[in-house]
Formats: C-alpha cells, structure tokens, sequence
DNA sequence: CATGAATGAGCCTTCATTCAT
DNA sequence: GATGAATGAAGGCTCATTCAT
C-alpha cells in the first residue's frame, strides 16, 4: 500500500486536481481581463499547463466559466438550502435578530473568501454575454438567500419582534451591503486603504437596520 | 414653419448628433457584450452608420469607451458637488433625516434612466481591464456622494437627532441599496417580473435606516 | 489688358496649375512613404486641396503616379533625343572626350534637381508593383543616354582618341556615377553631412575615365 | 542510414528553418510589392505555412524586414570588417592594382546572390519609411567597403603606383558601378536579354578605372 | 469646382481550437 | 496525458474612392 502511493510520480503533482488548478487560473484572467479578453495560454500557465493540454479537461472557453461558476455556486446552493431548510417554524427561543445576525455573519465569511466572492462580480461583468449564468446565481444563490432572510424577518413580524415593515423591500436594505462591499472590495477598492472590516460592517448594519439611526424623540 | 422642418436635409440627420449616436450604440453593444467582445461594426449599426464612420469621430473603440464615461459622470460629478457644496451647515431648520430623503430621491432618479445607470455596470464589469476608470467612478461620483451623505449624517449626529453611530460604517448601509438595485435591475431583473418601484424602495429604505424595523421592547 | 489680368481672383490661384501642385505633393509623399503607403488626403494638402478634390484632376491614386512619371520622363526623353540626334557624325573638330563631358554636365544638372532625380527612385523603388514604368524610363532615358554616350564613345575609337575597349561595359562606368549620386542624394545621405559636388564628381570621374588612376610605369 | 533519413518526418520540415523559409518570402514579396503592399499571407504561403503561423516565428511585419536585413547584412558586414583590417600596411610586393581587383570580385559575387542583392534594392525603395535601415546599411555595407577601398587607393598613392587623386571621389568612380549593376539587374532589367557578366563587368571597370579609355596621344 | 462625410474592401494581428507527435 | 506548432476565423483599423451638397 506504501509502495503504491510512494509510487505516484513526484513530477506530477495530484494530476486528479488539474481541472481545479485550471479553474482556479481560469478565475484569475476571466476576473483580470474579462471572458473575452483572457487568454487560455495564460490561464494554462496559472497551472503549469500549456495551451493544448486545457482542452484536455475542459471542451472550451465557455464550459470552463460554466464549469467555474458551477464549482462555486452548488456547494453555496446547497448549504443555504440546508440553511434556510431548518429556519425552526417557531423560532423555538431566538430571537428572529439573533438568526439573523447568525446568517449575515455566514454570508460574512463568504465574502472574504476572494475565490468565492469573485465569481458574482465575474457574472455581473458577463451578464449581457450570458443571461443565463446570472439566472443561475439568482435561482441557486440570491433567491435562496432573500427568501431564507424574509422567512425569518416575517416570523419577527408574526412573532412581534419586527414591524410590519413590507417584507420584499425590507429584504433588500438586509441583503445589499452585502453586495456592495462585495463590489468594493472587488471593483473600487484601492490598494493601501485600510480595509473595511466585513464583521464589523455586518455588526453595524445590523444595528442600525435593527434599531434605526434616530434617537428617539423624547416627549 | 413646416418648410423649415423640410429643410432639414434628409440623408445626413442631425449630423452634429453624430458623436452622441455612436456612444449611444457603444454603451448598448458594452453593456450586452462586454467591452472587449463588442463589435464596431455592431455599434456603428446603431447610429446608422457603416464601421468606418465611426473612425471620423472616435480614433479607437477605448476612445468611445472613455467618452462614453465622461459623458454620464461628467454631469452627474458636476451635480453632486453642487449639491454637496450646499448642504447647509447648522441644517437651517430642516432635519438631517429630511435632507438625506432628498438627496436619495435624486440619487433615484438617475437610477432609472438607463443610459446613466449602465455607466456603473459597464464599469465594474470592465475594472480588470480598466481600473482606471474605476478609480474615475469612485472619485468622481462615490466618493462625494459618500461625502455629502456622511456630513449630513455627522450633522445629524451633531445635532442630537441621530445617534453616535460610526459614520463611516452608516454611509454604507445608506449608499447599498442604490448600487444593489442597479445591479439588480441591470443583471439579476428577469423580464415579465413585477419591477421594483425605485421610490418606494427608498422610502422604505430610509424608513429603516432611520427607525429600524425592531418594535420598541415594552417594559 | 491689365484690367483682365487684375480680373483673375485672387483666391483662386493659378487653377489650371492644380494638377501640377497635386503632382509635386505626390511625389514628395510617393518618395516618403512609398506608394502604397501615401496618402492622398496627404498629397491633397501639399496642394491646398480636400482629398476629394484630388478626384476633379486624376482618377485614381495609380493614375497619379502614371502622370507624375510622363511628366518628368517626357521633356527628358525628348531633349535626350534631341541631343542624341544631333551628335555629330564625324565629332566636327570636337574632341569626343569634350562631348562626352558636355553630356555628363547636362546630367548633372538634372541630378541637382530634387523633383527630377527623386523620379528614378521612385521607380526604382515601385519597379515591383510597377515594372512597366522601370521599364518606359529605361526605354525613354537609360537606353537613349547609353545609346549617345556609346556612339560617341565608338566614334572617338573610331578616330583613334580612345583605346577599342567593349563599348557595351565601357558606357556602364561613364553612366554608373550618375546613379549611384542619386541613390546616394535620395537614399544615404546624412543630413549635416558635407556635400557631394556634382560637378567636380563628374570632373574627377571624367578624368579617371579618360586617363585612370594610374601612373604610367616609366620604363 | 536509410531509416534515419526516414526517420525525418514528412509533416513538419526543417522546423528550425522555418523563420529563413519565411524571410525568404518575405524578401521576394517585398520586393515585388513593397513593405506597405506585401501582404503576410502571401509570405506565408511562399514557407507553406499559414497566414497566422508567422507570428509565432515574427511578431509584426516591420520585424520580419527588420530580420531580413539583419540577416543579409550582418554576415556581409563581417566579412567585410575581416576584408578592411587585412589590408596590409605596405602591400607586401602585391600592387594596389591587384588588392583593388581581389576586392572587387568579391562584391561582384555577392552581386550574383539575388538573395543578397535584393536587399539593397529593398532598403533604396523603402528608405522613406524606413531611414534607419538605409544608414544601418550605409554604416555597416557601404561605408566599411569605401573605407577599405579608400585605403588601399591611399597605399597606391603613397608608393607612386596611382596618381594623386582625389581619394573622396575616385572611390564613387570605383564603387558605382557595383550599385548600378544591382539596380539593373533589379530594376531594368529584362527577361530574354543578354545578361551583362559581372565577371567580365569587372575586369573592364577597373581597367579603365585604372589606364582610362584614352589613348596616349604621341608627339 | 470644392468639400468632407460616408462607405466598404482589405489587411494585420490575435487567439480559440486542433492535432501529430 | 502533454506539448506547442499550426490553423483560420474574426475583428480593429485604414484609406482609396464616391457623392450629396
């Protein structure tokens, strides 16, 4: 047995992990330059491969963002689905802030991972080429997320926690600092700020969208 | 009267218009295809125009994407620094709160002009290949929305009508809402979907932002 | 009289001179960038003219050129003759090494003039694309200078003034100088560097020509 | 031995000599139609390749005539530095005569390679857009080979074997008639004609070059 | 006559994809 | 599997030529 896995040549390195290291370059240049613009040889080169041999584990351009995109999206899709599947019925003693704060920091973490939070940006970026891989994010991700988020914010209402706020619209103002840090952090950001702290963003936001900024109004 | 309308030659329409034609059709080819993947000939189409014509007005396609910029952001710039010039500084009688509705009504209106709102889009779907023009986005226009916001909110703070939260963090969750529906509306939005009124979404916004959607806790 | 010729507008000059401005700006862009390479929007501007206006005196770029080479090569050619039909029969008391120089002093002169030797190198350089003009200028100039110089060169044989050398080679040094000036005034001249004279060039090759270089070995 | 040369395989020949096989095109098609007219495809199928293979070997046009001159010239260059330094100080019992007739018919072989020939006639058709490569020439070819020329006349004079010429000029005597030769060959030059043998070109040049066509006039 | 906007053919150059080894 | 030479389609850009005014 020792003998077989000493057997496995050093100078190929888990050849059983090529398609994630060509993914992972494939991220890098469709990021850097766009679909369209990235070349395979330099996505080739992210993984010590040439030009030809990509084609070995991918049939084109087109199916590696998908394949891409895929990789990221389902493992995402099925953790919120298993999330959003056991969001208890009666709150069963949280609070409807308390699961709340505990999904935002969930989602808080994804956000800096750059190899996950690269990929909604790289689908915004194409999604004039590509409709259908924003529907995809959309289905499998941001649906999924909105309704576990209004599920909750709607048993805060029943259960008198929330106002009687207008759920659709309250769910935005919840989900959107999430995307736009993710936009800054990939678009706007410039090297050498100090950096946004993503916890404390969520902890602030969530006060404020929990309690509001006004003091109240003695009298 | 009606000869001067005939006068208007009608093989050259508007010749002056010409630039303004082109970028038109740039900004539509960009935003559906990418920068890099968008086609001269496919632009001029739009303005009417056969590939080489486009060459009498712009001298390379990066030339009409910058143009393209300048022309929304320009004004818009233009606008904001008027606007933030002007925020008065003891608040002159009106609240903070009411200042910051009106500031994001305008915000909103530029959101729902097209033409304006796919300049960000086109922007981050292009910032690999031209961080530049990203940089030119944020100083330009992020940046001094952001400033014009916090000094309203620092003054609100100031005056005891908000609490002390931390400004930089509470422009954030202040500004998110815009960017996110912009991206929505320009990448997630699936067609035949009931839109998302732009104003009640900010009033709503605003509305948390403000209270907070946590009933008071009695006792 | 006066008065007509007052009469001629003043801003219009000497319009049935426009082919030839056209021409003199064809030649200089011809020579600069090659005739593919020019522009006729360029060579229109040497004019005073818009490129369209080009098309009102010559049909086409290639047209341009046609003209550009007869108007040289034709008065040449036909002075050429001249001069040929009137070489002596039997040198009429003129040594044939004073005609010979006559006729090299002549050419000389064409060779300090810019706009005629620039169309040699023209040719020269286009005979690939155009070998029919190399070849209307071999027959109009090379073949009738070698033709005059040769009966010449025969004739002094024949009076005993020159020694029987193969007159077919012999022409080939007289004329060889001449060519290599021009390719060397168009072609490898170094601006700032001292000038060739074309007469003592043509004085001292003469001389060689006549005499050689060497010294008679005294015996 | 016969299965090594089967060995050789018939799909890719000389793969090493692929960037010569396309310089060779690219010399018969720039001369044929000029650098700006010559197109890359044609070049490419003179190597048998495909119009885009040749930027795997060149990466622009202006590289590949780049290339080509360098590759005619630097070899000749060379040689001809090896030639110039060789020349002994005291002609060492040979005569300036006999130098200067060894030298010449050296660059009279040179005159018979077309492949090298053309390169001059090149470099004069394309000395407008390209003057850098007129004076790499004039600096490495011609000035070097006058030099050399030039020094040895200078020998002839100092031990009395030429007269006291003007060196500067003798040697364009000397020189020309090897540059009109190739712009004949190139240029005027017609097929079925007699061909003038350099060989014999030569032999009579530098005869008169050195006694002069004149008889000596007795009494 | 003169203009210059418009056209569209043409060519350099790039790069995804193939394939012989 | 891996390579990289080779291909050829595609597109940016230029410019000779046309033509409505």
């Amino acid at each position: 047995m020792i003998e077989a896995i000493e057997a496995v040549p050093k100078w190929r390195r888990r050849p059983e992990k090529r398609p994630d290291d060509i993914l992972d370059g494939a991220l890098i240049e469709f990021r850097e330059r766009g679909f369209a613009a990235a070349r395979i040889e330099d996505i080739a080169k992210h993984a010590g491969l040439s030009k030809g041999s990509v084609y070995l584990y991918f049939s084109s351009k087109e199916e590696m963002l998908k394949a891409l995109i895929s990789r990221t999206i389902k493992p995402i899709a099925t953790a919120l689905k298993n999330i959003s599947e056991h969001v208890p019925d009666d709150l069963s003693g949280e609070s409807a802030s308390d699961i709340l704060r505990r999904m935002l920091l969930i989602v808080g973490e994804n956000l800096t991972n750059k190899k996950i939070s690269a990929i909604p940006l790289l689908i915004i970026g194409e999604a004039g080429n590509f409709p259908e891989h924003a529907d995809y994010y959309r289905s499998e991700v941001i649906d999924v997320t909105m309704a576990a988020l209004g599920s909750v914010i709607k048993k805060g209402i029943a259960s008198g926690e929330f106002k009687n706020v207008d759920v659709n619209y309250a769910i935005r103002t919840l989900v959107s600092v999430i995307m736009m840090q993710m936009v800054w952090n990939g678009v706007f950001f410039r090297k050498g700020e100090p950096d946004i702290s993503v916890k404390e963003l969520i902890s602030v936001h969530l006060d404020i969208y929990l309690n509001g900024i006004r003091l109240p109004q003695e009298g």
